[in-house]
DNA sequence: AGGAAAACTTGCGTGCGCGCAAGTTTGCGT
DNA sequence: ACGCAAACTTGCGCGCACGCAAGTTTTCCT
């Protein structure tokens, strides 16, 4: 047998790749990379301005070519945003699936979609800050937004023990689309400040106002189970 | 004042400039480049195959610069698929609109999408088969649920007379989800089929599949009305 | 009728997204 | 331990998406 691998330690590791038991290197090389390069587009757009930012300087400040950085990443603004967004997708499934079972199925998922939005420090902050300054990067982030359906789907059909796998897939693309419109409402330029992008209100209360016209169908499908 | 214009003949006009009163010339051409490209993109895409049609082709079959091309549209693809969905998304808000106010928003909006989607004749069924042919055409194919969403939100606002106008926006957001997973749904590979994209199914049935687990959520907003 | 503004077209240049293929690294089975 | 397959990295080239600016066309107002 191949010599032991031990688990890596922190070096390697971070919260996106849930090590729950040895992964292999070359799984733990790949996240190594995609981190290096959302961490090198954040540190890079804040030092210098989104707009001055390459994919080859990217690439570089990662050590990787530009045509990995490509693999990894459809565009300049995906790997800047990843760096805010990058592990609410594997959190936010787990944040359901935390809730007992007697909480309404509704409440479950408005609970654990708000809880991905809550303010979580400073460099975040900078981080969202900046994304609201640039058109493109606004696109971008509210486009992640889809990245939380899987995850939900899985939640959702395992809480409803649906033999219609079609249904949680619904209701979850629909509550992504609901986070989808809570983010474009919170990072649109409002006329009263000149075009200035000032989020308007805080985020989990925009995320409960999109997320409520939808609790009727996700109580419907729990009912129905 | 200036001479009298006149509306104008079918030369110009389609069902997608929705000719109610008369509209200037300029607005006028823009419809008819429009048009000029999707078609071009089609017949071409047909004729040759999608993978050998460029820009270039389009722009020159159709009579504008590539870069007007993209003054229209941003890829492709958007433009083949555009030639089977341009006028749903006008369409889509007048069928709510023509249900009676007697008739349930859920059954309102579920047969104005189904009917979007009901067999267009031949000439659309051939683009269909095209479009399924080709990863980056069905993705593209995929994404004009969106478009779907705008006019949905106007005519779902109208029916609610809702002072609240997020609730008639993630309503619609959430419907224009559903029909996403549709299309998804129909065009994807089947594996029973070597991976052929044989569509799954009769779209309007997938539709009211996967627009069923929603109509909780637009009944409860009709009854707070 | 004429002038100004708005909107559109287009050429140019830049950055970049992706398919392909060759080389390298990792994982698996014997 | 070794060989093979799978997965990854990377260079190259092509097509193209977009910002900018200049020219043209259309609209609006006087």
């Amino acid at each position: 047998m191949r010599a032991r691998k031990f688990a890596f330690t922190h070096l390697f590791c971070d919260a996106e790749a849930v090590v729950t038991r040895r992964t292999g290197l070359r799984e733990q090389k790949k996240q190594a990379t995609r981190q290096a390069l959302r961490e090198a587009a954040l540190r890079l757009a804040m030092e210098r301005g989104p707009d001055n930012v390459r994919v080859d300087d990217i690439a570089e400040a990662a050590g990787v070519s530009p045509r990995t950085y490509n693999n990894y990443f459809s565009s300049r603004e995906q790997a800047i945003v990843a760096a805010v967004t990058a592990e609410r997708q594997s959190r936010v499934g787990a944040a359901v699936a935390a809730h007992p079972a007697h909480v309404p199925l509704a409440e479950a998922v408005v609970e654990a979609v708000v809880e991905q939005y809550t303010d979580q420090g400073e460099r975040a902050r900078d981080a969202l800050l900046l994304i609201t300054t640039q058109p493109a990067l606004r696109e971008a982030f509210v486009d992640t937004a889809a990245a939380i359906e899987d995850p939900l789907a899985t939640a959702i059909a395992q809480r409803l023990g649906d033999p219609d796998p079609h249904t949680a897939r619904v209701l979850a693309a629909g509550v992504a689309a609901a986070v989808r419109v809570a983010l474009q409402l919170w990072v649109r330029p409002t006329a009263a400040e000149g075009g200035l992008v000032v989020p308007s209100g805080p985020l989990p209360d925009l995320l409960r106002t999109t997320l409520a016209p939808l609790a009727p169908a996700l109580d419907a499908a729990e009912r129905r189970r």
